[in-house]
DNA sequence: CATGAATGAGTGTTCATTCAT
DNA sequence: GATGAATGAACACTCATTCAT
């Protein structure tokens, strides 16, 4: 018989990854030592290692919360009449989302993760799990819109994808290093790049959307 | 009176870097230890420290180098005969170096870099002063395009920039989890796109340089 | 009145000195956590602490559970007709005993506390208890038998019975290092040797004891 | 070119070695810190780890040290003029060199490594190299007596080995719970017996050993 | 100028023990 | 009485940096 609740187990889970996602946004995850996630998250070392083994597990617990979340963006943004849109609703669901400083500190967190990659197997798994799962989505909605004529550029639909993805993560490391650095004016661009290698009749509802955002901001 | 020639103080701390590089790019900057570098540049450790006060300004002395090297080629790709032809050479120039295994061992450093850039003031200065250079000459690019009337696309100069920047990061990025990844294809698609975003009379131009890129891969 | 009857007591002591004989056994007593002893012993860490007050306790229980079996062994042996005889009667409880791999595990784990009276002044006492008990008595026979005349030779019975116990613990240790090493050549010689060291009626008898033991092998 | 001398590299290990013989012989290998050791030795974390890659390394080191002794102890002992002067060598060396507190202390560090080994495989490996050569020599000495009529115990040379190493150890083990325990009486008891389980001619020189011994206590 | 042995503060992690439930 | 989640002091070991030679 557990002790605790599932839920509360759940929620010191939560409690050791907010107190890790703030040092690592802050000194990165090599120079965050485990004290400090200690402190932020009051609770003892013991504590910590009964719910992640190693601090590397706890950056993989955050990479892994990470592409779950984006999954879930880029099903909803899937919904879409058509492929064109559904290109402009992925743009702006990911853009549009480092308004808020939470997901920046996240974003920041996602920047490590990156270069983290590059050392660990294990974690550039998950970050190209997390990658893959997108570029096939995008890659599908433009060889659909290319197949329906909706979508002009006659270009290989993976490699479109990835550059797609590219705009996004490109956009995510200038934002890092210039924190107030505004998304308004890069998804106004993205969308009218969107816009103007799609066929005509998509310009009127991308204007529309982008008149939109730069209300929400 | 110096006691060693300038010249083989120069060779020595290309000596450190060049072992430096090679630590990073294949561990990361915080997993590769002084005397990993020590001992890949057959140098001691009171040798290094004659050159370089800290192991972090050996980062900051190879993002350096870095941005000297993207200065060059951005110069080089400035002497285009007009905005738009500039843009590919810059983006051919920039990609097209990806080819070169050396290039993408750099680039690997390069992503450490921009992930330690979050957490240091000083790498995030270097960073930036290697960024905001391209950006201003991109967006010069561009706004000479636009008035010219070779561009086409109402954005904001500056915006469009970044996108551009971003098509490149991003594709440092997926190319640093993905080592075998061709740059190619996506060189083609980034063409593709510049092209079709510029004015008609660019097209035919960049169907053959598409071409040549195919010829050489 | 109890809660719980003391042979549920007892049977749940029993359970957990059992569990810790098998962790020490395998990993000495130093590297068994107490995490190890609670899962063998299918109780939970509280109920341990409430039937002993730390791990050193559980040690200084099983020493002393040694030392009671000892005493019965050397009882029973002591019931000899004639003092050479009740040497030849320990020697043979003692050693053949290690024929049982059982009582070798146990022995493991005594190797263990040997060493560990070094350190503690409580089990270095539960030790020497343990000892003392089998050298007087043994003291006693040998000087019986020196005054009856069985016993030739004229040294000090105290030290006689130190030498008697030594080759068990020296034996006691050859076997720990190799589990494989037969009692029977070695009880041979002790025996062939008390024999040779009593005056000459006692050797019939021991010629009997040898082939016996031989047999059961 | 080395930056200091061998014989101050040697000097440094031997310093560690003190040290940790030292903590060791008091505490047990365990319950001895590598800060104690540090402290003891006067030295660094740093430097200890210079000369030992792990705090295992440093008994194993202690345990080698142990057994070239042994070897040189017997080695002397066995230019002896006869199998049986030769064991009476052996005991005198081994059991006599108890009564120096240096090899005491080392000794008593000794008995953890006889426990340690339970548990170590390469402790063990250790060990039983420094057991075997022993009991191959004792063994040697053993058959020739037996051959040439001086030892008239016809039992199991290598069995007969084990009894001579178990004398010792089972000795070692006593002198290590009771620190005054005097050596005399003990060796006295040992030679007696070698000297009845041998042929009638040795008993005189025996006589004389034995007293020597009681005059040098 | 170069060397490399030495430093020592700091690291991630463990585990005997406790106590609210 | 029993539970097991939580504690937190302690541990072995690392590594950027220094400085006597």
């Amino acid at each position: 018989v557990p002790k605790v609740s599932a839920a509360h187990l759940e929620s010191r889970r939560r409690q050791i990854l907010a107190a890790a996602l703030e040092c690592f946004s802050r000194q990165g995850f090599h120079r965050t030592t485990m004290q400090e996630i200690v402190l932020r998250s009051n609770l003892s070392p013991g504590a910590i290692y009964r719910y992640f083994a190693s601090k590397e597990e706890i950056v993989q617990a955050i990479a892994d919360e990470r592409h779950a979340h984006e999954r879930e963006v880029l099903a909803a943004a899937q919904g879409a009449p058509d492929p064109a849109e559904g290109l402009r609703r992925v743009a702006t669901a990911f853009l549009g989302a480092l308004d808020d400083p939470e997901e920046r500190a996240r974003r920041r967190v996602g920047v490590q993760i990156w270069a983290e990659a590059l050392r660990s197997p294990r974690i550039r798994r998950l970050v190209r799990r997390g990658i893959d799962g997108p570029r096939a989505a995008l890659g599908e909605l433009i060889r659909r819109g290319q197949a329906s004529g909706t979508i002009a550029l006659p270009v290989d639909p993976d490699a479109a994808a990835r550059a797609m993805i590219a705009l996004f993560h490109g956009f995510v490391l200038q934002q890092a290093w210039e924190p107030n650095l505004a998304v308004h004016p890069y998804l106004a661009v993205v969308e009218a790049a969107i816009d103007r290698l799609l066929a005509q009749p998509a310009s009127r509802s991308l204007r529309r959307r982008s008149r939109a955002a730069k209300a929400r901001a």
